[in-house]
DNA sequence: CAGTAACCGAGACGGTACGTCAAGTCTTTCT
DNA sequence: AGAAAGACTTGACGTACCGTCTCGGTTACTG
């Protein structure tokens, strides 16, 4: 109930406890979440240092350290709850459309700055596996539900290949993209975002009729 | 001139310049990256500091710094050199059954020590981007190149689609795997590597005739 | 109200005030001090912290700084009461006897666990002066006093010389052994024990008639 | 050789190595013992923090603690150095002359900032054992030697009573300034310390002849 | 052969951030 | 109204590793 908790179960939003204790103060959480969100957008994760959250967001060290293990599940949460609203899914009428528009909004967005630090925070979660479920639940889960979500409407249209399970589709479809990012040997433009959605989903949607 | 290469151009073998001036130079380069390489396998790129590689090497922190501009590269390189020859592909008689077989073998060497390193050492030049030419040039670029054959043989043979690049390809076909490996969001089974690989392949390959 | 009493005054022992207000205060004092003394004998000053004192005495922070100025006050107190009755002074008849028998005595206390814990605690109210006058009040007066009470039976017999202050007799006395435990630079063994108390002595005592 | 030397042997003043290793760069250790002295001087203990002696400085911190193991030790050589040629020793023609005046010396130096700051250091040395070596070699011993001088020159005139040890002596003369000093239940007066030198002196001189 | 220039081993150093600790203050809730 | 619970701020601690630098010695071409 105390002490960092290492998400996977519910986020335990304090101030419900059962014993007059003070919950974990919301305006110190925020005021964390708020400048560590911060820090990222004008540095990247190498300017997130707790020193730096220390600074701007006006909680100590110590406290900072009693709501999240390391500095990095702080600013994967920090991020995440940034992110949650970027590149919604789109809604063009088709699976394929769908599909291959959204791709091309996340190459896009993995192109640009949110890119940098979205590879920066999952390398670090790497480095630091303490802080992966950070990442998983508070940035990674969110895209994922959104993606499962079109996957969803592409099964009830009949266009999807119902033999392929849905967490299979996601990685194929993004994790070209995950790879070009960390591994920087091809570019993430327009054109191969095309490409990918392309190639994977013809694995992953029905043949139309060969009519 | 030993100089930090960042590589790109030829790999530059110390001990082949104009005037073989330098005849220690290869003494060295192959000390520091053996170490590299011991330090790697025995506890992975944590345990794979300067000062570490500076003790079991004999060699010098300063002469280090003129070989590799990090030490990052430095682990790139030697973990490149070692897994050179691991996963080689396999010649099964079919593509299908050669990308599939091939995916399984680099679906179980992530889920393993090497693996593990493999993340760490990505993660390290997301982090430290001057490295990540050693890691494409000594790690990815020979796991890429055979899976181009692979890839080259499924041409002639007719099964590969001609409309999809081979980058793409690859990237389709191994990208979910590292995805899922630095995120830890699911698992590297065998299982779960014929999904991906039955997946992906099927829009990789020509379809079968509907006979 | 027993609010932070820097003591020099009354000892105002909680629980007899004018009116009985406080009947919980007493329980909280007494096994606050318990609970330090316990710590102090278990692991000295470093291991009596505030959060210790909380844990085992059940009393909460903000009340120990309501009947102490800080940690050390605490437990110099917590100590004094301890140590109310080590260390009685003798009586074996001569005042020579006396002294010289109770220097060893503390002389022997301070070399063991008790003696760490002294020093400890002196140290401490040199770094917190807030704390000093609880040592003084708690733990040196009852000492000093006892002492005192030698002296004086040794101005009785006519050994003492009367010239001497009482106070500065006792500091001559124990002053050494006090330094010598303070800054380690020589043992309290009981042999150095005897040289310091007949040097003291030789200057404190009246000179026999040179018969 | 490298790393912490707690003294007790010869202070090793590097630039004498066997091997050709950069000697242990004066520059530094000097930089550090006067940032530290003037940190002292200006405001105690407290205020020589090594984060403080690093902004003076201009020594990283992983250096400080390369020189010395604590900041107590560092702090207490700094104290030493500082205090070498304070308090010298008198020569008034009489061992009674000399040894009363240097208490009274001593005593003076003690009732002001420098003795405010001995207290601290010797507190400090209580707690971080491991620097009390540091102040007994840096500064203890440079004072007990200088008295140890006026002892032998009482002894050589016949003043002094030869049974006595001079180390008992030195700590039957200090050990009740210390104890006040530290205990602080009696002033630092000029007449409290002419009463504890003829206290003292009447145990540790020769009786004048009776005539 | 002697000279000289690059190379190398050793390791001290500055820098940056880390994660930890305990003291003491404050707020909230219960009894 | 006092007390328990415990979150919070503060300030410093000691550690780790990086990458730079200087020093003295060695090696191996050059004249």
């Amino acid at each position: 109930m105390t002490g960092t908790r290492p998400p996977g179960g519910a986020p335990a939003r304090p101030g419900l406890l059962a014993h007059p204790t003070t919950p974990r103060s919301l305006r110190v959480h925020d005021a964390a979440l708020r400048a560590a969100a911060e820090l990222l957008a004008e540095g990247g994760l190498p300017a997130t240092t707790m020193d730096a959250v220390v600074a701007r967001s006006g909680v100590s060290k110590a406290t900072l350290y009693k709501h999240w293990p390391s500095r990095t599940a702080l600013a994967a949460e920090a991020f995440g709850l940034r992110m949650a609203d970027a590149a919604a899914p789109p809604d063009t009428g088709s699976a394929r459309g769908d599909l291959t528009e959204h791709l091309r909004q996340v190459s896009a967005l993995y192109a640009g700055d949110h890119g940098l630090v979205f590879s920066q925070l999952l390398a670090a979660c790497v480095i630091d596996p303490g802080a992966g479920s950070y990442f998983r639940e508070f940035f990674l889960q969110g895209r994922r539900d959104a993606v499962a979500e079109l996957w969803r409407r592409a099964l009830e249209r009949g266009e999807a290949d119902p033999d392929i399970d849905g967490e299979t589709a996601i990685d194929l479809l993004f994790g070209p993209l995950v790879f070009r990012l960390m591994a920087g040997h091809l570019p993430l433009t327009r054109q191969e975002a095309d490409r990918i959605a392309a190639a994977a989903l013809g694995g992953l949607l029905r043949r139309p009729p060969p009519s």
